[in-house]
RNA sequence: GGCGCCAUCGUCUAGCGGUUAGGACGUCGCCCUCUCAAGGCGAAGAUCGCGGGUUCGAAUCCCGCUGGCGCUACCA
């Protein structure tokens, strides 16, 4: 029934933030997949959330792909058959999508605003009832719509899901998967911003792209029969869809950035070698042939494509292990022959761009050359342990202090990365805390570079990187939280 | 709450009706050794989430339960 067709995959990430290591699972799987097939594999960037739209997040996911050697078939910076590969570029083709499904009566106008869907989702969680779009809009005569927009009445368009039935689709790792209609929401496809939402663009460029195989991570589930329901509606043929494990915590939950280093950058900056984090991913999830010994457990990308079985794929999701990343590092960091070794440990601990960085921040506080690693070996070390007497400020308690340092860690999360809104937000927290100003920026001080005197720090912070920096805290606080400091004195 | 997905050592996994349930990380011990690593050897660690079936026989098949997770946005 389903025709064969070229194999072509593709990632879809949005520019957001920094480049994610689930998108690198992700882009890794279909790399594969592309490989051992043939085919081809897709880089498409989708930007339809200019909220959320970060302007130097495109480059970043290039270079960290890249640095991993994930390197794309067709992409934004590459062009190809189906270019443009940035959905912002794209819009007249998901407006014209919008007014075939209009004509055919698979969409519909909504007016409703933002206040009263709020609104009503609060009526009905208070009712206990499934929050969903009441359909308002869904019989408004055809003139009326027009009036409405000729009056210039900001308006979404939406999925018109049948009342009725159900959507059944075949996932190729578990098999059929059914959704009643009376679950599927009448989703918004186009914004009244004019932007595509996920749904729409990402059905009609793969479509228009020709994927063949819909390679993604699990949380996508729940969304799938919109998807299928769309191809339906503009009769187009379905691709093959593989739900992916999804990346987990330690707890379990949804790989996130408050409880694990999530960003590539990190992972560079850290000091992983790019095919350590690549053979670490293939380790998980199943996918690679078992291991008889250690030995085994270290392969290539190479050795994936030759080897890794789709069909062995283990649907639990698996919990993303930093130790085992390290001694997997480990073990390529010491096969590595000397001169290797040598320019691994130049490119990766001391690249020049980063000392260029950090020297002015020292020149006019040094006396002898021998003061530069007193002065800035945090900006080395993979992690610093202040003690009490260094972080705790006087006249406040541990438990206090560390409250305010897990206020530390979200506000810096939330803050933009650039020094005066680093500076607000330190001084709000300060003023929210009732904390001095001083203390708070001591206390992250302490935590940052382990001792009470540095360089400045806000500006140690920008080039210390924020990946880095929120990491260090959340190393702190783990560790408080296993094993307390106990304050003396 | 609703819907969906998932379920083997703490973690990553092998296992696909008959195994002492195998390997790896981590942990612990011993060896090597000026130290620490690395390396070698070894140990502890899983009544295969629970309860019912099916079967001569179930971690493996079926059902129920429980638990975990995901989705439930004009975010992806």
């Amino acid at each position: 029934m389903t025709s064969a067709r070229p194999i072509r995959v593709r990632i879809a990430p949005s520019p957001t933030g920094d480049p994610h290591v689930g998108t690198a699972y992700m882009a890794l799987l279909n790399l594969i997949f592309a490989r051992q097939r043939g085919g081809q594999f897709v880089l498409r960037i989708e930007d339809t959330d200019r909220t959320r739209f970060v302007a130097s997040s495109e480059q970043m996911i290039f270079d960290a792909l890249r640095w991993l050697g994930l390197d794309w078939d067709e992409g934004p910076d590459k062009g190809g058959p189906f270019a443009p590969y940035r959905q912002s570029e794209r819009t007249p083709i998901y407006l014209d999508a919008v007014a075939t499904l209009l004509a055919s009566g698979h969409a519909y106008h909504c007016f409703c605003t933002a206040e009263r869907l709020e609104a009503m989702r609060r009526q009905q969680a208070a009712a206990k009832q499934a929050p969903r779009y009441d359909r308002t809009c869904r019989g408004l005569e055809p003139a009326a719509v027009a009036a409405r927009l000729a009056a210039g009445e900001p308006a979404t368009i939406r999925l018109a899901v049948p009342p009725e039935g159900s959507t059944t689709f075949r996932d190729q790792l578990r098999g059929d998967i059914t959704f009643d209609h009376h679950n599927v929401d009448d989703q918004v496809l186009l914004k009244s911003d004019g932007f595509p939402t996920y749904h729409l663009a990402n059905v009609v460029d793969d479509h228009l792209m020709q994927i063949s195989d819909v390679i993604r991570a699990e949380e996508w589930i729940s969304s799938t029969p919109k998807h299928v329901l769309l191809y339906h509606a503009f009769g187009w043929e379905l691709p093959r869809f593989w739900h992916m494990p999804l990346l987990r915590n330690r707890d379990k939950s949804k790989i996130s950035k408050r409880k694990n280093p999530v960003s590539l950058i990190y992972y560079r900056q850290a000091g992983y070698l790019p095919e350590a984090l690549i053979n670490f991913l293939g380790l998980l999830g199943g996918g690679m042939p078992a291991a008889e010994d250690a030995a085994a457990e270290k392969f290539s990308l190479d050795d994936m494509f030759a080897r890794f079985q789709f069909d062995q794929i283990r649907l639990g999701g698996p919990v993303f292990d930093l130790e085992k990343l390290r001694w997997l590092n480990g073990l390529y960091l010491r096969a590595l022959a000397p001169p290797q070794f040598l320019a691994a440990v130049r490119a990766g601990v001391f690249p020049d761009a980063y000392l260029a960085q950090i020297a002015p921040l020292v020149q006019e506080r040094i006396e002898t050359l021998g003061q530069f690693l007193d002065l800035t070996d945090f900006f080395f070390l993979d992690q610093v342990a202040p003690p009490p007497e260094v972080f705790l400020p006087k006249k406040r308690t541990l438990e206090e202090t560390l409250a305010v340092a897990a206020d530390l860690l979200a506000a810096l999360e939330a803050a933009e990365w650039e020094h005066a809104a680093l500076e607000a937000s330190l001084r709000a927290l300060a003023a929210a805390r009732q904390w001095s100003a001083k203390e708070v920026f001591m206390l992250l001080r302490a935590l940052i570079t382990g001792k009470t005197a540095s360089p400045p720090l806000l500006e140690s912070l920008l080039v210390f990187g924020r990946a880095r920096s929120l990491d260090r805290l959340r190393r702190f606080l783990e560790a408080q939280a296993q094993a307390p400091a106990t304050p003396k004195g």
